[in-house]
DNA sequence: GTTAGGG
DNA sequence: CCCTAAC
């Protein structure tokens, strides 16, 4: 059939640009072969484009998709179905006449709020290719067509769109951030009620910048006990609402990543137009001003010292995008073009939603001194030889770093979620971002080719207009090259097929507590609403997880302490976990044999 | 979408 | 943690 016939498209990576999606909801990690918590991406939209022309996906028509509105339907109990209006088979979009490497590319689009929801473009040959045109070609092959996508982002600014502030960033790991630490809740039901709440750094990472870009002024809720009221954060239970199709096409055909070292000068050539990650500080101003079309931002430089001397110095950088690694996308032909995207926003999902942490480089040097300021890491130098280079790093890279276990963000409840996971890296690309010492900026502009520029910190923020001149793609720096040959791999080598598999994270004793808890107020069998009670914003626990891991503790708590492993649990724990485990069953004896 | 249970 | 049948 030829329903089963998958395309594989290969991502040489794209740029992710810095602005966020900010009418879509924030989601956690997640495994790439499902719809799950798929936090930071969806901030962003995907376009791919064939030659240079836009396909347009037909989800406009469905502008609630994925809009927070939605997800708050969801989160409230209403069961609001998507419908997947995406109907034109990738074969419409003539997107495999290219052969094994099409001129696809997928572009990162900042989909702000507002009327066009959903920006996500896909481009055909010579011709828009609307979901609901019929006017692609259909051709179906019979040999299975890998097509290389090469990934851009162009450009696409929202002036006056200004989403960025806070733990963005550097700050995101030098601002104490409440959400960045899991507490415990008890107001629910007054007794037990725990409620464990995002130990997971990615997410909170996710969270602080999402919340960010809701609040544009405000600071981040502070030890709000429901975030979610908090934020847009969704549940992890909204994150199934997609519909079945989707679902299935993505169990049936899922991404893989693929080495980014596997790059080839010639996919990093193919990248076009790119800077040389280059910053020109070519001006620095006393006194920040605050870009017309900027993003601000609180600094999470504030409390440090500027270098004497050159107080008020600001530093002025754009963070055009920043560069996800090569991926594979493996989908059907029939799939159709807001499949596609959904694919490839899964895909950049799961690597981006899981757990980044921010790594700086300087003219290769990788800056580990989260404390040094910029002058004195030489970033403020008006120097065009400058390399500053930004990257998407996988958290266990920082348990090496002294400040480790300083960044708030880290934070965890559970000591083995700082343990080393695989992850992978990922390059910001750069423009100018402006740091200052009570805030910083960070403007999405274009830049011109083989240069990225320092705006000047003018008073006038609207001085900066020379910037829509430049081009949208700016190249990683080829030294950046080398860390992501580092990208640990979690895709099986030799077998294209293979699924990711989540990354095992044991429970914590806390959360052990917070789930034998739940599990004796509500029962079992009710794990979703074991889930939601006491895991609500846990997104990388799912009911299923804490059903299994129920499954687990009672049989723990009846082998002897001898033969269990890991992480030893209370005894006391065991114990309820017992005596848990007999009451509920006996209650569900009683219900069972009541209608007799 | 949830639940239950085997793998 | 995955998978899937069953609901």
């Amino acid at each position: 059939m030829v329903l089963h016939k998958r395309l594989n498209y290969s991502f040489d990576g794209y740029h992710v640009p810095v602005i966020p999606r900010a009418s879509r909801s924030v989601r956690g990690r997640g495994s790439i072969r499902k719809k799950r918590d798929n936090s930071h991406i969806h901030a962003f939209e995907i376009l791919a484009s064939v030659a240079g022309n836009f396909l347009h996906a037909n989800e406009s028509s469905n502008p609630e998709n994925t809009s927070f509105a939605k997800e708050a339907d969801l989160f409230h109990g209403n069961n609001v179905k998507e419908k997947e209006n995406d109907e034109t088979g990738l074969f419409k979009g003539d997107l495999f006449t290219h052969g094994t490497c099409s001129k696809i590319t997928t572009t990162c689009v900042p989909s702000l709020q507002g009327e066009h929801d959903n920006q996500s473009h896909i481009e055909g040959q010579g011709q828009n290719v609307l979901e609901r045109e019929d006017g692609g070609m259909k051709r179906r092959n019979s040999n299975e067509k890998i097509i290389h996508i090469k990934g851009s982002y162009v450009g696409v600014n929202e002036p006056g769109h200004k989403v960025f502030k806070d733990c963005t960033l550097e700050n995101n790991v030098e601002k104490p951030l409440p959400e960045c630490r899991n507490h415990l809740d008890s107001s629910h039901g007054g007794s037990i009620a725990r409620k464990l709440v995002n130990t997971d750094n990615d997410e909170n990472f996710a969270r602080c910048t999402q919340s960010n870009l809701r609040n544009k002024i405000s600071s981040p809720p502070l030890d709000t006990p429901k975030l979610k009221d908090a934020s847009p954060i969704a549940s992890d239970e909204n994150n199934s609402r997609d519909n079945s199709e989707l679902e299935n096409l993505q169990r049936m055909y899922p991404f893989k990543k693929r080495k980014f070292f596997n790059q080839t000068s010639s996919s990093t050539s193919d990248r076009g137009s790119q800077c040389q990650g280059v910053f020109d500080f070519s001006d620095s101003k006393v006194n920040s001003t605050i870009h017309g079309t900027g993003i601000e931002e609180s600094s999470s430089i504030a409390g440090q010292q500027v270098h004497p001397g050159s107080k008020g110095c600001n530093v002025k950088l754009s963070i055009k995008s920043f560069k996800v690694p090569e991926l594979f996308i493996d989908i059907p032909e029939t799939a159709t073009i807001g499949s596609l995207k959904r694919t490839v926003m899964e895909a950049v999902t799961t690597i981006l939603g899981d757990e980044l942490h921010i790594g700086i480089l300087l003219q290769g040097k990788k800056i580990r001194d989260d404390n040094k300021t910029l002058i004195q890491t030489g970033i403020c130098q008006d120097d065009k030889r400058h390399r500053l280079g930004f990257m998407l790093e996988p958290r266990h890279t920082r348990i090496s770093s002294p400040s480790y276990n300083e960044d708030p963000c880290y934070l965890t409840s559970s000591p083995q979620q700082k343990l080393s996971r695989q992850s992978t890296s990922l390059m910001f690309q750069q423009g100018t971002y402006n740091v200052s010492q009570e805030r910083s900026l960070i403007k999405i502009e274009s830049c011109a080719e083989g240069d990225l520029k320092l705006s000047s910190s003018v008073a006038d923020t609207s001085a900066n207009n020379n910037m829509s001149k430049c081009r949208a793609l700016v190249a990683v720096p080829a030294i950046n090259m080398q860390a992501l040959a580092v990208v640990p791999l979690r895709r099986k080598s030799g077998n294209p097929d293979f699924g990711q598999r989540r990354i095992r994270r044991p429970f914590s004793v806390l959360e052990v507590e917070a789930l034998v808890q739940a599990v004796e107020k509500l029962g079992t069998g009710r794990w979703r609403d074991v889930k939601q009670r006491a895991f609500d914003h846990a997104k990388h626990r799912t009911y299923v997880d804490l059903k299994d891991k129920w499954k687990t503790l009672v049989h723990t708590a009846r082998i002897s302490p001898q033969q269990r492993r890991g992480e030893p649990v209370p005894q006391e724990l065991l114990d309820r976990v017992l005596a848990a485990h007999a009451y509920w069953s006996q209650q569900q004896c009683k219900h069972q044999l009541k209608p007799l």
